[in-house]
DNA sequence: ATACACTTCAAACGGTTGTTTGAAACGGAA
DNA sequence: TTCCGTTTCAAACAACCGTTTGAAGTGTAT
């Protein structure tokens, strides 16, 4: 699908590449199989992008500014409508990249790459994330602390870590849960959305 | 001090490798890093292991083995104590890891390398891991079991996934918390493992 | 001293990596 | 048609990869 022809080189690269990316990593994931998965000549990697570690970076860029936007935006509702509880606030994270990981077009292996990204011990990457879209955690931590006022900074920012830590493992799918075979994949995800919010809610109030 | 001459040729080659890979990932860190770090020639590497995917193995057995053995010896002290809590039990499973990444001899990087095992897809190494390590798991889940008769077969497992999910990323400091400057790494690793217990058990209760 | 198993070594193997090059193909404007 | 900027292409680059080889070194037992 993300191969057709109807697609962008630039497009198609970045479908291809994020899909052996999730599925190899970033080092073993060559732009050899990257460019034959997308049906592109070799040299269009450096043509559009530069280098590896530019495409890196763009694969990120691609999904993660609307998912950012997404998630302050619904921040920024559940703030406005006066009845904002811990599990409004987690479902203001979670329910965008959810939307996302049920996107057709491979949002559900974004998941993964971005999980790989906390694997990695890659400064350059963390640096990169950090600064573009460390700002929206700042958001969510900003308002968890509203929610929580008996909890000194010091508490809140280790729950909050652990929090964090329990939604990107899950949402990447790395557990041993595997999807029923008579269930959808959107029914499973829901799933485990609802028993992300239940848990982490939890252990965030406790 | 894992590449000091008192150690023999295959430790100084697993030291260097757990290190390697810590950083770098597995298909990133090359033997050829590996022998360098470790001052044996490269070689060795062949010789000692036959092959890099058999020393990806050997590394995970060196610490594996006990750790596993460790876990289970406190699930069974907890268990015989009768006075079995979440609390203990979530204590018997994570201390021997706190133990483990105190060592003095590079134990904390190993638990980099674990969590690296669950992002990467590779399937011979999961299937590794679960062959020989999950019968720990097994054990550990049946006794949260016998404490959460409340919860169904799947309720309870959805919660022990995301709680194995949020131990093994903080366990391998993947989050944003720094050490602070004036404490020891032992102190914050026990700090962690008190919020880890805490907000975990809260999250299986809920 | 001789023999033997174990370990280390430098060198080379074929294959793959990211990147660069210069020519070919393309497509709209003049 | 001619022109020109944009994009694609096959081919080559040096560098690095995991693995193998056969010789050199080592220490112990005979």
């Amino acid at each position: 699908m993300r191969d057709s022809p109807q697609f962008s080189t630039r497009q198609r690269i970045l479908g291809a590449a994020e899909a052996l990316f999730a599925e190899r990593g970033f080092a073993a994931a060559s732009l050899r199989q990257v460019t034959a998965a997308a049906k592109v000549n070799l040299a269009a990697v450096n043509y559009h992008f530069g280098s590896k570690d530019n495409l890196i970076e763009e694969v990120f860029r691609r999904r993660l500014d609307e998912l950012s936007r997404r998630r302050l935006e619904r921040l920024a509702d559940v703030a406005k409508s006066g009845s904002m509880t811990l599990e409004s606030l987690l479902d203001a994270f979670i329910t965008p990249a959810l939307e996302l990981s049920l996107d057709r077009e491979g949002g559900s292996v974004f998941m993964r790459v971005l999980a790989r990204a906390f694997a990695e011990h890659n400064s350059n990457l963390r640096k990169f994330l950090s600064d573009n879209y460390g700002y929206v955690l700042k958001d969510f931590a900003a308002a968890f602390a509203q929610l929580l006022p008996q909890l000194d900074k010091e508490e809140l920012y280790w729950r909050i870590d652990i929090a964090v830590g329990a939604l990107t493992y899950a949402m990447a799918d790395f557990g041993m849960i595997q999807r029923r075979s008579g269930e959808s994949e959107r029914v499973h995800r829901e799933q485990m959305a609802r028993h992300l919010i239940h848990f982490t809610a939890a252990g965030l109030r406790a």
